[in-house]
RNA sequence: GCGAUUGUAGCUCAGUGGUAGAGCGCUCGGUUGUGAUCCGAGUUGUCGCGGGUUCAAGUCCCGUCAGUCGCCCCA
């Protein structure tokens, strides 16, 4: 007998069982029907790209990616020396509508849910490969503010859809706080927006001191970057405020402008307790430029974005000379269901699809059971039959472990009436195979 | 990349130097055609891996691998 080689959990690569999956399944079809639903039609990329492609940004970024390569690779054989797995679904996207120019109709409205790949160390909600359901929506030269409206309120259609807990959406414009940093003379606005971004987490007071330390800003400079970021409100309250700060810069002006029409539409579908104008968010990515929008658990915001998005100008000038403006969002399934599993939220009961096992009453009677699945499926239910002529005790048995909700009981005897038998509440009654029946699952 | 922490049965874990354990699960049974509860019987191990100390190591030491949690960054 040859040693067996038992295998280890892979770090931040998740599998689920069937009954997980099950959800999962019925999750993803529920956002593809939201998406659809606003007119956005599917696309698939492949797992990897050229990394010339994927790369062209450059930055942090780059050290997440994986490359491909083959194990037995002939050393003259470079051919997929120069291939890797995309991290995001946005850069793909970029790259695919450049290279289908021609036949796509603008504006390009597309959704896209596959899995991702990034190089980092894996943690609670942080994977190495896991599913983005994203949308984006790109346009020649000019993309109306609307669309940016547009994205957190299908986020919020989909937080309802999923029955998660309570989501807050925080928006905000890039151009509000870059205007107002450069205006007030700040320099490295890169870094300091990083610093700036982490008020929820560690508090007005250690922003401070971060900015001082870190970037070596005056106390009073500190003050100063601090003003905008403190600014969380949902409501409008936020334009008299910015307005109130009496700066003279034309970027911040326009960005208060595009927020104030996404905020003001925005209100009036999302309830005020999902809902937050946060000045502090600008979000990691650097290619946004206009609108920003992330997604917490009210409850556990430090847990991290269980959505984002926002506006980039430009994201295809690296594979096309046009101006292709841009704006989506990104749904972190696989981040949101571990966080609902971990948290025991989800009703994992259903180990198999099928709602009605169908019993094998005995030897005889297997070809009157074998007609009874046919028929039950050709009336649309979801039908296992018993695999054998087993004792009554263990299909039911059987059927209570993969959590069937309905047995179909087949004549014990030629002659006799068909029996459906529902599971949950033990109730049995006379049923006739050619209707089928009403299940409530 | 940096820091901390944990590896014992399918799962959750107990076991601090002297025979490897519990609960749950799983299999079978409790007689005619009915699950969950109950009762009975059975089943489960490279104690992560390698080395060292010791009469004796799951237990102590060193190394290593893996998991987990922070930081960074991000869905």
């Amino acid at each position: 007998m040859s040693k067996i080689y038992k295998p280890k959990q892979i770090s931040g690569y998740p599998e689920y069982l069937p009954e997980e999956r099950l959800i999962e399944l019925e999750w993803l079809d529920k956002i593809r029907n939201i998406f659809e639903s606003y007119g956005f039609c599917s696309i698939e990329t492949p797992a990897v790209e050229e990394l010339e492609v994927i790369s062209a940004k450059g930055g942090d970024a780059d050290k997440e990616i994986y490359t491909l390569t083959r194990l037995q690779a002939d050393e003259k054989d470079q051919s997929d020396a120069r291939l890797a797995l995309h991290f995001d679904q946005t850069v793909p996207f970029a790259r695919y509508t450049a290279q289908h120019f021609n036949d796509l109709v603008f504006p390009f409205k597309r959704y896209q849910m596959q899995k991702v790949w990034r190089g980092e160390r894996p943690q609670k909600g942080r994977f190495r490969e896991f599913r983005q359901c994203d949308i984006d929506v790109i346009n020649i030269d000019n993309l109306p503010i609307s669309f940016d409206a547009e994205m957190p309120l299908i986020m919020h259609e989909i937080y309802q859809a999923l029955n998660l807990p309570p989501v807050q959406i925080k928006i905000s414009n890039r151009k509000i706080l870059f205007g107002y940093l450069t205006a007030i003379g700040i320099t490295d606005i890169q870094s300091t927006t990083r610093i700036l971004d982490k008020i929820d987490k560690i508090g007005a007071d250690g922003v401070k001191t971060a900015l001082m330390e870190e970037l070596n800003l005056s106390d009073d400079m500190a003050e100063q970057s601090l003003k905008l970021a403190k600014v969380k409100v949902s409501d409008l309250s936020f334009i008299e405020t910015v307005k109130s700060l009496n700066i003279e810069n034309d970027l911040m002006m326009e960005g208060l402008e595009e927020l104030e029409y996404v905020a003001k539409r925005l209100l009036k579908d999302i309830p005020v307790e999902n809902l937050m104008i946060d000045l502090s968010m600008v979000r990691g990515l650097d290619y946004y430029t206009g609108t920003v929008i992330e997604a917490v658990f009210i409850d556990d915001p430090l847990f991290g974005a269980v959505g984002s998005g926002g506006r980039y100008n430009d994201l295809a000038a690296s594979y096309i000379n046009k101006k292709l403006p841009g704006v989506g969002v990104s749904i972190g399934v696989s981040r949101i269901f571990a966080w609902m599993l971990d948290k025991d939220l989800l009703e994992t009961s259903r180990k198999s699809p099928a709602e009605i096992l169908v019993i094998v009453p005995s030897e005889e009677m297997q070809d009157t059971a074998y007609d009874a699945a046919k028929n039950l499926r050709k009336l649309g239910h979801k039908v296992e039959l018993f695999h054998s002529a087993s004792k009554i005790k263990k299909q039911l048995s059987y059927a209570e472990k993969k959590g069937i909700p309905y047995i179909w009981f087949p004549p014990f005897k030629e002659g006799q009436d068909h029996e459906v038998k529902n599971m949950a509440t033990g109730e049995q009654k006379i049923a006739d195979i050619n209707q089928g029946l009403e299940l409530d699952t």
